[in-house]
DNA sequence: ATTTTATGTTTCGCGGTGCTTCATCATTAA
DNA sequence: TTAATGATGAAGCACCGCGAAACATAAAAT
């Protein structure tokens, strides 16, 4: 289960640091396989490889004929790099991916269960600002009765 | 049953010194295993793991599609770490969270019977003055009949 | 006075950063 | 056409700095 957001920054070849407390986790599943890919929300995605594999091909199986879905088929799969951190636990970030999400210095890695999300830093304040925003918090209808 | 508010500070490492008093409370349960995390109100919530890991199970389980789910999911459950108290009580508060929380100097710990807040001293005082601005006190039609 | 709490300090180990080396590919000349 | 040299980019290595945890001292309360 990954939990936990941290401001890293990219070195000058595009590299980035994946904090040490999180290396194990990812380096236990899959022998270290990992994918990196995009996401609608313009971030980028970093599954190990595993649990990647059923999203993609949930993904394949939609149809091809609807706009919405190939266009998500083409950003998910069309994206997708297979890579592993090196010795000392760094990813290096494709020229593409790296472009798609706006990241330059300053990124945020976000645990969010079975994945992680990596953010430009400013993305990542306005995608705070959607949720708090609103001012009476209003929750998803799925949510109804539910309290913090 | 946590209750009751105290103003502490953090020391220049960002070290939060819980009151003696609740020490002995989270150390109880899940053998002191915490969870400290965001609140769409810009506090921290400090929750027992054991109590937490319903409430995110919760969360990942809506929609990845819609934007405000997916936006509360990032806070909740990006910005959770698994954490407990040093020897002597003191909670170790990223600078993640604390820059999320605004937290400097001073801080103010609230009880929520299940959980903790923990807010900057400046937004709690905000967060008193929406109750006792509205001189009615309209209540949410949940209260109707209801009186303290 | 003794035990418990609070705060400040120091130390050690490891994590992060930058540099160096190695490999691959491309370009040019023989 | 093949070989050689240079350039680009990735991976390995080493060192330095910082962060986490333990320790120690000071204060307070019972």
């Amino acid at each position: 289960m990954f939990r936990g957001a941290s401001s890293l920054s990219l070195d000058v070849k595009g590299r980035l640091a994946v904090p040490a407390k999180h290396r194990d986790a990812l380096l236990s599943q899959s022998a270290g396989q990992l994918v990196l890919t995009a996401h609608p929300h313009r971030c980028l995605l970093l599954y190990p490889q595993v649990a990647w594999e059923p999203i993609q091909a949930k993904m394949m199986s939609l149809s091809s004929f609807d706009k919405r879905s190939s266009a998500l088929q083409r950003l998910l799969v069309g994206y997708a790099e297979d890579m592993q951190m090196d010795a000392v636990g760094r990813l290096l970030v494709s020229p593409a991916l790296r472009e798609f999400a706006g990241l330059d210095k300053q990124a945020m890695l976000v645990g969010q269960g079975s994945h992680f999300e990596i953010w430009n830093l400013d993305a990542w304040r306005a995608q705070l600002d959607i949720v708090m925003a609103s001012e009476d918090l209003a929750l998803p209808t799925e949510l109804e009765g539910f309290s913090l």
